[in-house]
DNA sequence: CGAGTATTTGACGAAGCTCAATACCTGTGG
DNA sequence: CCACAGGTATTGAGCTTCGTCAAATACTCG
């Protein structure tokens, strides 16, 4: 397997949103990352319960941290792209109290428990840094919460695919405002609480609404303001200093 | 007004579940409490995108953290109770990305975010338990959410009363089975994303199913195995180690 | 007692679920 | 090239949970 050419880029990219890095703390942070693979879809990265003892770094693709309810259901309670942390919390809170599973076939690379630690004892401004990484990750699990309890399918997904598009936007996925997300309506169904039949009904709304359109996993943003509004999207949640709001 | 006996009593209290901490760390810490004051129900403690210069510190009474959707809905996204900080993300995070509000009659305290700062800058071990006490928020967050998705109501009620129960005992404000909770049914369903009309429903449920029994603000636990099995409660996100589980 | 708030109850409507069937899409082997 | 298999998307009909609206009861404090 190749490694890639820069298995730290989209991770720097995002903190660099954050606040400023020196080269020196760039180098310091892209020098634990080790350990590249790539996963099929479906295979669990970190299972509920277990204490790893390294955190996984996205590489490409899409992944999940799900809880699974006694009758089988699964919730995904958070999604997770290039360039995110899928258990940076997995350092300071073990045991894992929900799984991790790789949606479509992934890349991940490694960062050693270990390396962290003397990292951020080491560098009190790398530790604020990784802080605020997992503060805005529970500030993301905020948002989720208040459109899981406040908006219909229709807009929940609304609000899903504007959060989606900035994030991918961030790491260089997006292509005007289209995107690919690789992911069947099912799993969508999934992170809004909603039926698989639901979710189809709720992509055919905003299609019929001309604020999206959708063929295959290519979504492209038709009218951007709307579906802005539909979702009372507001991304400072998102904490991107740099975002094109279009 | 009087100042509390130890206003970081109940703080120490729940950071010692996440590990040991000197004498020293725990002077340092509570060091920085400081300007107690009381304020009355429904008061804001914290506006969204605003950006404080000190995090809050409950002492006593019972607060929220919550969003509204343009329609004026005010979805709760989590409690507070004697012992959390309120915001502290805000440390890191700003400007803030949802409200607070204090429910009852509440005794704060502020610590001021240089304090703050001066403090995770010398000691990296303070700096990872309070990094731990808002990842644990942030599980509680994931937990919500899971809870949001998956129940219904009463199974819902049901794992929100377990989790006070525990949070409660914790700071020791249980009785036995019993404790005060001094929300009104419409303020949980603001919790639990449903209508005033439909918590009381399943108040009534849970009280017709033997398991509870709930008279004025006080809740008694009649049957904790069954509430337990009822919500698919498991305590390990709330990472306290001395939980009694009965 | 009386006003204001919180709880409770009932009848009906709406959002989303279940079940079942159908269409579509992609890759495979013949 | 076609037929087929397996997964995904789509559609429809009936059902459940929860919402809406309205009214009645109970509790709290002055």
């Amino acid at each position: 397997m190749v490694p890639s050419t820069d298995p730290g880029k989209h991770l720097i990219a995002k903190l660099l949103n954050y606040g400023p890095l020196s080269g020196k703390e760039q180098s310091l942070l892209v020098g634990v990352i080790s350990s590249e693979r790539e996963v099929p879809p479906d295979t669990e990265l970190v299972l509920e319960d277990t204490s790893p003892d390294h955190s996984t770094l996205m590489l490409t693709g899409f992944a999940a941290r799900y809880n699974l309810k006694h009758d089988g259901l699964r919730q995904i309670t958070s999604l997770h792209l290039p360039g995110d942390f899928v258990d940076l919390h997995s350092l300071l809170m073990r045991p894992m109290d929900h799984s991790i599973v790789a949606l479509t076939t992934c890349r991940l690379a490694s960062v050693p428990h270990e390396a962290l630690k003397r990292l951020v004892t080491q560098s009190p401004h790398l530790a604020s840094v990784l802080w605020l990484n997992t503060l805005v990750d529970g500030g993301i699990h905020r948002r989720w919460s208040f459109c899981l309890g406040s908006f219909q399918s229709h807009q929940h997904l609304a609000h899903l695919l504007c959060e989606l598009y900035l994030r991918l936007k961030q790491i260089n996925r997006t292509d005007e405002n289209s995107f690919h997300v690789p992911l069947t309506q099912a799993v969508l169904g999934e992170c809004m609480a909603i039926t698989p039949v639901h979710a189809n009904r709720a992509v055919q709304r905003l299609r019929a609404s001309g604020l999206i359109s959708w063929e295959r996993d290519l979504i492209t943003i038709k009218d951007w303001a709307g579906l802005v509004s539909l979702a009372e999207f507001t991304p400072s949640y998102l904490r991107m200093s740099d975002t094109a709001h279009h």
